[in-house]
DNA sequence: AGAGATGCTCAAAGCGCTTTGAATCATTTT
DNA sequence: AAAATGATTCAAAGCGCTTTGAGCATCTCT
């Protein structure tokens, strides 16, 4: 059924019928109502594509999803972060498209969205110190948020970020007001820029405590579970092992609870250990007391503000650029207490 | 930059221009190639709008993602089938929409994306018994493929999925194999399609082994850790405890593992877990030798192939119904054993 | 009663592309 | 040399919608 369709069933013209649809005053209401019954009798929908080539508007986000061969993984995150924003795009009649790009070709994937005219913002994801991406984005002059931000990058943009240095400077230093002295930091890759800040934050919070940083404590890799009980298991073998350790995720964390499993210890006695919380819909941190004390902030939240202050920007692409800083909360969980003695 | 502008520089037609941009025989190659020079040079992409306008394909497929109230959560195998897809899609210059729809107007959303002429076909993710949306789309005629399949849905369409009987019931005739009668069922919530075909593997094992099936060794909900440990710690307090769980999926499995540490017991030795893993990126099933004995199918793979299969369907609407039926391995790790003595 | 508002509707142009059918020019064929 | 063929190119229509500018009644104001 096309515009046409209908307008010729109603005996008016397609002037008429789109502007009764659209909420256009300079229509009779009793016209009005009477194309309303009619589309909505017939389902009638207008094609979008014609739309948008009318209007100059999409009505579509894009996020790009990088993948390499490198590295496989599709971040955790993604599945709650989209479900955030995919709501609230909803809620404003915007769809999302995903577009696949390998590493070498995200800037043309950005690039071919807007030329091809096939969204009108984009999320951009992921940011990694100096990330290239923003600057594209930002020539372009084209509506984007960042999931995070980018140290590095002068240049103002939009972004919605967790405050990870704070986080994890509180979290640091909530190990070392218990005693320990021994604190390990297991941390996801640290080319990305969430990476860098809560190094900075864990650091930052060891000098205050007068504690000496030992790059044996400190790792970085994709934020598997494996990854977080390999790590665990070699830092175990130290001749100073961790009394304590700082885990970048809760999957990560649940490796490092194996490693500790195996080796005997158990979380909040022998051993601290405090996890990253994304509040990843699967991954509960238990019901009632939580199994890991936890930096906690929901990235599906996240999700929803930086849909919304994306769409904000594609309204008002000329209001000064719009940041957004989350605190995370410190949520004490079973997984922390005072130093084992004879440490 | 737009078609006309593209020919005007040119000193040609846009149908010339675009002719010799979609590879039509009847252009000059000496004019094709100084055609392709100068869009590549402008960074010239034809508008996807107007092209789907003009050819009446959006070159989009869609997914819809349900969400409700009641159970909020992102599957976790979400992140994975995309990236599978999405992988595939781009290969044969399809792009990915996805839609939000709640629980009530998921038959909406599909047929609003169809009419409204936004996707080429869609994937139905997630399908429950006697799924309803099956017969919506087959009605509305369009191309669509199921993840899963629908037991009670007769009408033929185009479906992947696993062998989500074969694999349980060899999974648990593996455990029978090893001594075990007490073997215990964390399922996913049942009213989901792949959840009754495990239970109906599970049962079925059972009854060959002469074990009689115990309600109070099966429960059935979402998927998530702090699920597993609780049904685990539940099931360890019964007279007669299991000796052998087999759980839904990985997450599942790891609030399993949580609840027997607690209770400690040590996995493979004074009890068996088989998990169902489908390879999610983030969460690999130990490095050499598993750490859970699991039935194991990629569902990034599963992705690949169901885009694969969507894409044929589009383009032969009337090929016969299409489906593939993929088989997990059983994949033997240190998390079975036979059952301890005195059991 | 005539001029100016007001309310409602419509014809037509245009968004950027593809595609049909015709036109042009060079090349063969008879 | 005229006719037919083949190789290229182009003008114009059309995809389904929005939007501009105009048109036509019906009212309102002097």
């Amino acid at each position: 059924m096309t515009l046409k369709e209908l307008s010729d069933l109603l005996g008016l013209s397609p002037t008429t019928v789109s502007r009764a649809l659209n909420g256009y005053p300079e229509v009779n209401e009793a016209t009005r109502a009477r194309v309303q019954a009619a589309a909505a009798k017939h389902g009638y929908r207008p094609n979008s594509r014609a739309k948008g080539l009318a209007t100059g508007r999409s009505m579509v986000i894009g996020h790009v999803i990088p993948s390499s061969h490198r590295h496989e993984m599709v971040n955790p995150i993604f599945g709650d972060f989209v479900a955030g924003a995919v709501r609230k795009y909803a809620e404003h009649g915007y769809d999302l498209m995903f577009t696949h790009a390998d590493d070498t070709s995200i800037e043309k994937a950005y690039r071919s969205l807007f030329q091809r005219g096939a969204v009108d913002g984009v999320v951009l994801q992921g940011p990694k110190v100096n990330e290239p991406r923003i600057e594209v984005l930002n020539r372009m002059g084209v509506p984007f948020i960042v999931h995070g931000r980018s140290t590095g990058v002068n240049a103002p943009y939009d972004w919605i970020d967790v405050n990870n240095k704070s986080s994890f400077q509180r979290a640091t230093q909530f190990l070392t007001d218990l005693g320990h002295r021994r604190i390990a930091l297991i941390n996801g890759l640290e080319d990305m820029d969430f990476a860098q800040r809560r190094r900075a934050g864990y650091v930052a919070a060891l000098e205050r405590a007068g504690i000496d940083i030992d790059p044996q404590l400190m790792c970085s890799a994709e934020m598997t579970e494996v990854y977080g009980h390999h790590e665990t298991r070699d830092m175990l073998r130290l001749e100073e092992p961790p009394t304590a350790i700082l885990a970048s995720s809760m999957i990560t964390a649940i490796g490092v609870r194996r490693a500790l499993d195996e080796a005997g210890l158990t979380m909040g006695q022998d051993i601290s250990v405090i996890a990253h919380d994304d509040e990843l819909s699967y991954l509960k941190n238990g019901q009632d007391v939580p199994i890991f004390t936890a930096t906690r902030s929901s990235v599906r939240q996240a999700g929803e503000i930086a849909a919304d202050m994306l769409i904000e920007r594609i309204q008002s692409p000329d209001d000064p650029p719009k940041t957004r800083l989350l605190e995370a909360e410190l949520v004490v969980g079973r997984s922390t207490g005072p130093v084992p003695v004879g440490n």
